[in-house]
RNA sequence: GCCCAGAUAGCUCAGUUGGUAGAGCAGAGGACUGAAAAUCCUCGUGUCACUGGUUCGACUCCGGUUCUGGGCA
């Protein structure tokens, strides 16, 4: 008997948090988050993350649960997040997974092995060597050990020729390999993959909307108080949109009207690739807000009646 | 009113000793398997303001017109 489990997610500023709130009192679900960014306590007016009073006691899993300094990734995401299921299934409780990162969605709906590799002091000589010799000395290095790699890893790459040849540095195995046997995975759960959208035009405007409340929230208070708690542009949590670039403004590098420019922009392309993202994925059930004339009554219903009919395969 | 400088892709601008034009940004599409809010790849036809003239040929030269800056009155 395969789990059940239901995915909401869709490019940010797409609506997700208040309607999965609306879905889990519907079907008395359990929130797991799939974000890379809401893991992290004190950031809370950039990551757009709903406070404990808006959760309405429905359980909010892996949203503020490392402090910025420290790192996370895929793969701890997908320990724990399996973690949380199994509470959640023992409870009798259904799993909802809400948030925008489609990797980590994707890598726990198919169990994607990770296992294998650590990560190691070799992978800080590459990112040196990068540096000092530039990326293409790595890149005929990734050509030797792992060609067909190197056919699908562009040259400029190199953040993912640095895990390729760390992951044969320490497995011995060519990671190209790797990810064709675990692109072959099908799902361990029945589970029904909903994507939110809108017309780009209205999710862009809504975007900008968005980080000009951030801002009068106190975005720039926000990251002033991360500064203060140690943290730094090259740490992972600082990586996020609006973080990295109002670190900027404060360290005098650029204004305030250039970094909320920045950010905007930003926060369009990558919304943009989180589209491409879902395009992309198999089985996805697409939410087109419009068609539902932004009522979210009816996409509840539409939802509803996707998870109680059989296994979807269609749609798009 | 006069003088000067502009008017070229959605925006900022480059350019053609006359053979119908190109960058950055925006925008679009794609990739992605241990940083993923990250990282990387691909995509540039537009009455070259309008209108006469010179010319085989004008966006490029000359005249006029309009508009926008700046200066002088």
């Amino acid at each position: 008997m395969m789990k059940r489990l239901i995915i909401l997610t869709g490019p940010t500023a797409s609506g997700k948090s208040g309607l999965s709130l609306r879905l889990a009192k519907e079907l008395g679900c359990e929130i797991v988050s799939a974000d890379s960014m809401q893991v992290y306590k004190h950031m809370d007016i950039g990551t757009a993350k709903i406070s404990a009073g808006e959760m309405q006691g429905i359980p909010h899993h892996l949203i503020d649960v490392l402090e910025p300094t420290e790192e996370y990734n895929v793969t701890r995401f997908k320990d724990e997040a399996e973690l949380a299921l199994k509470d959640i299934y023992d409870r009798g409780r259904l799993p909802l997974i809400v948030g925008g990162t489609g990797f980590y969605i994707q890598a726990l709906l198919y169990d994607i092995d990770f296992s294998d590799t650590a990560q190691t002091p070799y992978r800080e000589s590459l990112f040196k060597e990068a540096r000092e010799k530039g990326s293409l000395c790595l890149y005929e290095k990734l050509k030797e050990c792992d060609p067909d790699a190197a056919v699908y890893i562009h040259a400029n790459d190199v953040k993912r020729i640095t895990r390729a040849l760390e992951y044969y540095h320490e497995t011995g195995k060519k990671i190209s390999e790797h990810n064709r046997e675990e692109r072959r995975r099908t799902s361990p759960y029945d589970f029904r993959y909903f994507v939110l959208n809108k017309p780009r035009e209205i999710l862009y405007k809504d975007i900008d909307d968005r980080v000009d409340e951030m801002i009068k929230r106190g975005l720039v208070d926000e990251v002033k108080r991360l500064k203060d708690l140690g943290c730094k542009a090259d740490m992972v949590s600082m990586y996020g949109l609006g973080y990295k670039e109002i670190l900027k403004y404060l360290d005098g590098a650029i204004s305030l009207d250039e970094a909320v420019y920045i950010i905007k922009r930003d926060t369009r392309h990558f919304a943009k690739r989180q589209i491409t993202w879902f395009k992309r994925e198999r089985d996805v059930i697409w939410i087109n807000k419009d068609e539902f004339n932004y009522d979210d009554d009816k996409i509840i219903d539409f939802m509803l009646e996707k998870i109680n009919n059989g296994r979807v395969t269609e749609e798009v």
